[in-house]
DNA sequence: TTAATAAGCAACCTAAAGGTTGCTAGTTTA
DNA sequence: TAAACTAGCAACCTTTAGGTTGCTTATTAA
């Protein structure tokens, strides 16, 4: 089994929540964060934004490594880009629907 | 208001189900499709199928159009596109974050 | 003009999401 | 070594998601 292949559901589900796209931004600059230094700033508990880091996780967005009492998260870049691949996919498959609706009208006209 | 504009959340919250993935496949061929047309194949109810297309048009993934009896949806792209631009920009973010990285080692050599 | 079809509405159920508080157990650091 | 800090675990609560069934209304076709 790949340890890479998360489900794109799986993974827009975890995207899917204004808290969890704001956590994806925090690890974005400058090195990996801490639990309780990701909970500063928002207004709800640390077991709460433990849970949220707990989907980003399990959906392969996020990565953790223990440091003495820490526990690190970094982002995982490889789930964003699979699922902004899948998102290329439709919009590609759309375009083609459009060409081949087109030439279905000039070939009636 | 902008119509088109609705929060990147939402969206991806929308995207994060199999079914309503299901059914934007089903959305991509052809013409506009009805909700009983639609609800056909799942083993699952028209009055669910048609949950799962209130949250995909609440979304901005689909437009309703009202013909006879019947509720033809069809793919409204732009959000999409949107969300996929979304994607991108966090992944030019990892880039930029992991070129810095790279610098401030050099340096330090 | 009656029967079949498409779809809306409402009530209901169960499980999961998102949050809380309280408590415990390992690390650090003063 | 005692105090402070990081984080895990468990129990609980409330709202929402995803599904069901039953019934009504509008439109289309025989």
């Amino acid at each position: 089994m790949d340890i890479n292949s998360t489900s794109p559901a799986l993974v827009f589900s975890a995207l899917g929540d204004d808290t969890r796209l704001e956590l994806i931004q925090r690890l974005l600059e400058g090195t990996p964060k801490s639990v309780s230094y990701l909970s500063r700033g928002f207004n709800i508990s640390r077991q709460a934004i433990r849970k949220h880091l707990h989907h980003l996780e399990k959906a392969g967005l996020i990565r953790p490594t223990k440091v003495g009492r820490e526990q690190l998260f970094q982002i995982q870049i490889e789930q964003i880009e699979s699922s902004c691949k899948y998102l290329e996919e439709i919009s590609s498959q759309w375009d083609i629907h459009l060409k081949n609706l087109k030439t279905l009208l000039e070939d009636k006209a």
